[in-house]
DNA sequence: AAATTGATTCAT
DNA sequence: TGAATCAATTTT
C-alpha cells in the first residue's frame, strides 16, 4: 500500500469518497501529511458548495475529471486544497482540511511560522497548504501521476476509524454531517466556534 | 470579538 | 461599477 490510487477511486460521489481519503498522503515536493480530516462539496444540490450556483471560471476545475487538485483562494489570504470527484462533467470536490505531518517537517516550519508546536503545522486548510507549499498555481494538477508537483497515494497504515460532523465555516446545509475526521488525532482542526 | 485581506460573484 | 460574500487564521 504506498501506491497511487486510480482514477475510478475518485469517479464516486463525493460522500463515498471522502471518509475514503482519511489515511492517504498528500504530498508537495519533499513535504507530505497523513490526511486526518477532509469534507466533502457538490453540486448544484449543495448550496455549500462552489459550484451550487454553476461553472465558472473559478470553479471549472470542478467539473472536470476526477483525482485532480482544485485551489482556491479564500478570504483574501488564504488558499484552499481540494481533491476534485464525480466523473467528468459533475461537479463535485473533497477539501483537505488537516493533515499530520510526514516528511519535510523542517521546511514546513519556515512557511507555517506562526506555529508554536507541530500539530499546529497543518490543522487547517489554509495551514496545510502554507506547510505544504501548495498555492494558486498548483490549481488543476493531476494528483494521480507521481511526476507532478502535488501527489496523492495510499498510506501505509489505515486510520482506525472515523467520525463525521457538520462542516465548518459555512452557513448552508448546515444540517450535513458531510464532514469527516479521525478521532483522536492531535492534528485534526478544532471544531466551530 | 475583531482585524486582516483581496478575488469572485451577483446586483445595480 | 459597486457591494456583499467568503470551505480562515490570528491576535486581542
Amino acid at each position: 500500500m504506498s501506491d497511487h490510487p486510480e482514477r475510478s477511486f475518485f469517479e464516486r460521489p463525493v460522500t463515498a469518497v471522502a471518509p475514503d481519503m482519511l489515511g492517504m498522503v498528500l504530498a508537495c515536493g519533499d513535504r507530505a501529511g497523513r490526511i486526518v480530516e477532509v469534507e466533502a462539496y457538490g453540486g448544484a444540490d449543495d448550496p455549500a458548495s462552489h459550484g451550487h450556483r454553476g461553472r465558472t471560471p473559478r470553479n471549472e476545475v470542478m467539473f472536470g475529471p476526477p483525482g485532480h487538485l482544485y485551489v482556491y483562494f479564500s478570504y483574501g489570504m488564504h488558499w484552499c486544497a481540494n481533491v476534485v470527484c464525480e466523473p467528468d462533467g459533475r461537479c463535485g470536490a473533497v477539501l483537505v482540511r488537516a493533515l499530520a505531518p510526514l516528511q519535510g517537517i523542517e521546511d514546513m516550519w519556515a512557511d507555517r511560522p506562526k506555529a508554536r508546536r507541530q500539530r499546529d503545522l497543518c490543522s487547517g486548510p489554509a495551514k496545510l497548504t502554507a506547510a505544504l507549499g501548495i498555492a494558486g498555481d498548483h490549481n488543476g494538477v493531476d494528483l494521480i501521476d507521481p511526476t507532478s508537483p502535488v501527489s496523492l497515494r495510499q498510506g501505509d497504515v489505515a486510520p482506525a476509524g472515523h467520525a463525521t460532523s457538520a462542516r465548518i465555516g459555512i452557513s448552508a446545509a448546515t444540517d450535513r454531517p458531510w464532514r469527516w475526521y479521525t478521532p483522536g488525532d492531535p492534528n485534526v482542526s478544532r471544531p466551530p466556534r
